[in-house]
DNA sequence: AGATTGGTACTACAGTCGTAAATCTACACC
DNA sequence: GGTGTAGATTTACGACTGTAGTACCAATCT
C-alpha cells in the first residue's frame, strides 16, 4: 500500500500543513508557505496538482475551488523515509543509526534523557526485560 | 565545510565503495555494481564524472586512467543525511526519531537489546547519570 | 450584456538523475 | 606509420522538481 514514499523538503511542508489542519485551498496553502518561502500561487497549484496525480493528495470540487487532503498518514511517510534512510546509510542497521543518533552533536543532553526515560517507558510496557 | 550532502542510493553505493577500498578505477567500480545493478560501463563513468564535479569525489590521472577517491567521509554524509531528515520529518526533534524507531518494525527484539546497551555504555564513559 | 475578478490548467524552462550510445583520443602493436 | 583498442568526453533523452507566466473559465458586479 504505502510504497515509497520519497518526498523533498517542500513536498513534505506541503504535506505538515494539510496533516495538522486536514483539508486546505491552494490559496490557503500559499498563504502558510508564502511568507517563509516567496513562491507564486501558480507554483503551489503546480506542486499540488502534482502530487494529487501521483495519488500523494486527493481532491475535491467544492465552491468552484478545490480542497486537497492528504492521501498517506504522517507515520507511513516517516515509516519509508527512514527506512529508506536506514537502508541506505545504515545497511538497514536500525541500531547503527541510533548509535550515530546517540554520538552525534544533534543530540542534546536533555534530549538524552528523554530517550532514556523513552526507553525505560518501552521496557516497562512490554516487560522485555531481558 | 560540509555543506548539504544529500545523495541517492546510487551515488552513496559508489560512496561505499570508495570509503572501503579508499581509490578505484571507473572499471572497478563498474565491476562491482554491475552484477547488482546492471549498469552500463559509461552510466557509471558519467556518474562518477557528475559527483567529481560536484566536488564529492576526486580524481587523478594514473596511466591513462582515473583512480576516484571520495572527498565525504562517511561521517559526514551520515551527519548531514540523517540531520536533513530529523529536520524534515521531526522538525528537528531527535528523540521523536528515536521514539519513531524505537516503536517501528524495523527494529527486531535483539536490536532492541543492542540499543538498550549502548546506551548504558554511553552512560558509563558520560558519567551522565542523571 | 460586458467587464472584472478569482481560480485552475497549460506550457515552459532550467537543473538533476539515471541511462547509455556515439565519438574522440592516445598508446601499443605490427 | 597505420590501425586497433581501451578508456574518457560529449551528447542525448525521459522523468521529476522547483519555478512561474499565460491562457482559459465561470461567476459576479454594474
Amino acid at each position: 500500500m504505502a510504497d515509497r514514499h520519497q518526498l523533498t523538503d517542500l513536498q513534505i511542508a506541503i504535506l505538515r500543513l494539510l496533516w495538522a489542519r486536514g483539508e486546505m485551498t491552494v490559496i490557503e496553502i500559499w498563504e502558510a508557505l508564502h511568507p517563509e518561502r516567496g513562491l507564486a500561487q501558480t507554483t503551489v497549484a503546480t506542486l499540488l496538482s502534482r502530487l494529487q496525480r501521483r495519488g500523494v493528495l486527493s481532491r475535491q470540487t467544492d465552491d468552484r475551488q478545490y480542497r486537497y487532503r492528504a492521501m498517506v498518514t504522517e507515520e507511513e511517510v516517516q515509516l519509508s523515509m527512514v527506512e529508506e534512510l536506514t537502508e541506505r546509510l545504515f545497511q538497514g542497521d536500525v541500531p547503527s543509526l541510533v548509535n550515530h543518533l546517540l554520538t552525534s552533536q544533534e543530540m542534546s543532553p536533555g534530549d538524552l534523557d528523554r530517550v532514556r526515560r523513552m526507553i525505560d517507558e518501552f521496557d516497562r510496557t512490554r516487560g522485555e526485560s531481558r
